[in-house]
DNA sequence: CTCAGAAATTTCCGCGCGTAAAATTTTTGT
DNA sequence: ACAAAAATTTTACGCGCGGAAATTTCTGAG
């Protein structure tokens, strides 16, 4: 850098001091800058940078599981907004293992980050070693809540979902029972089922729900093989099945298709489903699956706005505040 | 590191070097520094650590779309390895936009990575711009191959993918044509085309490609519209289809759905589809896919190996060698 | 028990930059 | 044209560690 300043013209400390923000130099010297960067390419050691500044330009963002498109698609936009905003931001999936989230938690911790997005694992997740990162770095808590971390909640609201389909449902047929997993990963599941249970009594209907066994990640077989199941001891007690998550659903209609059970509206059709997060594949199941979407785009959004908000009050908000998105229904052939 | 070394009652270039190799100092010192370890919880500071090494611990995962659950698992497994083998690994997602790609090898560079595994965009890869880095970063490609760059290609034998599911098809019912985009994104596609019309010609039988339109990463909506043409047009020459990649099948397999055709084995079905790369979703399709499997976990243990071995050997080869892995046949119910 | 050679440790310097304070220059407003 | 304000430069120090050379300690054969 000492170097690159004397040949550009310019002292040294400016020169940091533009890397740092180039709008904080004088625009002539801005340019004479950018001009020398152009004939000598250089660049400042990111190591030597982050050494001795307060806060560096690094940005965590962390998810339960990448290779859930959903969350694939989620991270994609949120690091474009970091970049965007001048961050640098780095992807760490969990892989649905605890440890490793914790893992992760700890590498990040050295990587001095001025502020970290993180979508937990959720009940499976150490909540100590969380709450322990969350006091030592400003952190934002996005999709899966946990109770009191992190500065800030901002997710789906699931009422909204359940509300939504249940309504749809009900009104266009016969009142859906609902298909969850019996020990959900994610805290969102458990929201959904009380939220069903609450607006099937709002509306005077019965709630049924099939809670079958499996655990982790793996929704889409854990679907499937639930599915098959149910509709082999026949324990659908209704024509229409509401899933708790897209992913399930795929599983689930797999089933279908293996029983052959015909699944859609109308006549010739045994059974309707519909299900809620609109998983980019939900769109190409047969038939497309009627889904509750996510508001992806307000989510990552007021996400990565909390987050810089979050960075420039210090690390620190008064008050901890959540804020949840209602779904858009989509509406498709399988309900 | 000078007070932890103080309070261990080691010197602190002796810690250093623990941190650097903790075998690389006698037992005895070893155990008093990971019992003052315990204590105090004392981390070296990243930063200052890799501003002086010569190599940092660091690789780079360069995918060309994330969202794309194959991507998402190999990356899954490329992490682990590393991680394993005492590096940090850093995942970066193209998210199909070479710019993109670009961008994170230029960012990439400034973190001086011991090495990078990348697999490329493709044809859309700003090749020059590849080949720099190529020559400045020990760099293994893997997936996707672009000639003559990196120290080492690791991926799938196209040709194998062709050949066991164009012969399968072929001894099982009718000849498959070949169902494909027009400007495939990824080389493989070319190879898989080529390994098909050399097959069928091998077999004494006529090959028919359909190429539908459609350029990008969003293969499922590709396959779909495609599908609906050649459906409605009535263009299909065999009931035997055999697409590209299997998100390409999904697509196709709902546009089936949609236009009411009827896709399995024998007795009351219309068509046959298979296809080629084992997606994670293809099981769960319906009805589930016939393709031919990729060995994952091959390709990334291979991949990691070169990495490493190019790492130890200095960042340089003495020839580039290519190493392809054959597929797997999976038999579903789709063909 | 002794001594050479190897291993471990210490001493010392510098990496590339951030940052603070003071001095100087440039810009702005009147 | 002049003073005040803002931007820039100078000066100086330190961050936390890596690495080479010098010194000490340890190991094993004689």
């Amino acid at each position: 850098m000492e170097e690159f300043a004397a040949v550009s013209g310019i002292s040294r400390p400016t020169v940091s001091k533009y890397f740092h923000d180039p709008d904080s130099v004088r625009a002539s010297t801005r340019a004479r800058i950018e001009e020398a960067l152009e004939r000598y390419d250089y660049r400042p050691n990111v190591y030597a940078m982050n050494q001795n500044r307060r806060l560096t330009k690094n940005v965590g963002i962390v998810v339960p599981y990448l290779a859930d498109p959903f969350f694939a698609e989620i991270a994609r936009n949120l690091e474009q907004r970091c970049i965007d905003a001048g961050y640098r931001p780095t992807l760490y999936s969990s892989h649905g293992i605890p440890d490793q989230e914790v893992e992760i938690l700890d590498g990040l911790r050295s990587l001095k980050p001025a502020g970290v997005l993180l979508a937990p694992l959720g009940r499976a997740s150490h909540k100590k070693e969380i709450e322990r990162f969350c006091k030592a770095v400003p952190t934002v808590i996005f999709d899966s809540n946990i109770e009191g971390m992190g500065a800030a909640f901002i997710g789906s609201d699931n009422a909204s979902f359940v509300d939504q389909t249940v309504d749809y449902l009900s009104r266009s047929g016969d009142a859906p029972c609902f298909f969850e997993m019996r020990h959900p990963a994610n805290p969102n599941a458990n929201k959904r089922r009380i939220a069903y249970l609450n607006r099937m009594e709002a509306l005077g209907l019965t709630p049924h729900v099939i809670s079958v066994p499996g655990e982790g990640w793996a929704f889409e077989e854990i679907g499937r093989q639930g599915g098959l199941q149910v509709l082999k001891r026949d324990q659908l007690t209704s024509d229409t099945v509401l899933c708790s998550n897209d992913r399930l659903a795929i599983g689930f209609l797999s089933a279908c298709y293996e029983r052959n059970v015909r699944v859609g509206i109308g006549e010739g059709f045994d059974l309707r489903v519909a299900s809620m997060d609109d998983h980019p594949f939900a769109r190409f199941t047969c038939p497309p699956l009627t889904t509750a979407a996510h508001d992806y785009e307000a989510v990552s959004n007021r996400s990565v706005e909390t987050l810089f908000e979050l960075i420039e009050a210090g690390g620190k908000f008064g008050t901890r505040n959540e804020t949840l998105y209602p779904a858009r229904l989509i509406l498709r052939a399988s309900a």
